[in-house]
DNA sequence: TCTTTTTTGAGACATGGTTTCATTAAGAAA
DNA sequence: TTTCTTAATGAAACCATGTCTCAAAAAAGA
């Protein structure tokens, strides 16, 4: 997939501000721009460090009220690896998988998606009485170099 | 599966705590003995609670201390579900159900098993080259509609 | 411009967890 | 049983991440 201009992923984040007649602050542009001029995952604190050095009037409280923006405008994508501390994923628009398949052997990381897996989901959360809101799927395995001829390199695999 | 008695579990703890050469000490019995004589899913914060109902000298420090000595001996599981603290599931040992659910509501955690996962997770598995040897799933849900039809307090769904 | 309302920064506060250190108590040895 | 050594303990300070409060600043509209 193309990966989507970061003018234009700015331009969305703006729209969805623009949306929920949020305003568009001077704080709020640093802190996108920081956002965007990067294409690795970051914690909330590392982004509150580099977007000082852009505008040192930005606070603490203006970027950890910024974040849940981002996500919920689904242009970044908060990750949990069980540290105390979330890491962000600027690059999430092109990346929708939350799945991971971790490989014993090799420790490759391969990201898939599953519409299937997304259904019998929803259908076990109705079943206890729940509303699935999200899911976190991470398989362990081995790589068989046989199979691994034919290996799929495709990200949905249904 | 049958389910190991509570005292073997215990006896099990306690080898191996003597394996390490760690001394069993009157607050380490009253930890244990908190831990397994439930069948829920709880916190570090809880499970010093409880503790401190049996034995009041019980400290936060001893607790938070021993809990990595239980995760450590395999007979207690650590989860994490992208809250700020960690939920130890203390029946750990006989159930191979790594899936679960918790609400975002009420805290419940329910365990489920689903074989139609299992095997679309093989199925894409081979897709992608690869034998699946393990896998963790994990649901965050809410009951909202349980709530509406007043069934769920806060802090219980039952 | 003036007015209204959102957003802001500073810092207090909350929470989950860790570390320090003087004291206590296991467990081994005598 | 008493003594000795050393691990384990409780209390409280501390830390890190994150949230909240509130007066002041600044956006957007009239």
């Amino acid at each position: 997939m193309e990966k989507e201009g970061r003018e234009e992923i700015k331009r969305k984040f703006i729209e969805f501000l623009e949306k929920k007649d949020f305003r568009i602050t001077n704080q709020r542009r640093v802190i996108i721009d920081t956002v965007f001029s990067t294409d690795e995952h970051f914690t909330a604190e590392q982004l509150l460090e580099w977007a000082r050095k852009k505008d040192s009037s930005v606070s603490r409280a203006t970027v950890y009220r910024t974040l849940p923006l981002l996500t919920e405008s689904k242009l970044v994508h908060e990750m949990d690896f069980g540290k105390p501390y979330k890491f962000y994923d600027p690059n999430y628009s092109d990346s929708p998988n939350h799945n991971h398949l971790i490989c014993e052997d090799c420790e490759k990381i391969v990201e898939f998606d599953s519409k299937k897996i997304e259904a019998i989901e929803n259908e076990i959360g109705d079943k206890l009485g729940f509303t699935v809101k999200s899911q976190n799927l991470q398989l362990t395995a081995s790589c068989d170099t046989l199979k691994r001829n034919g290996a799929c390199d495709k990200k949905s695999c249904d």
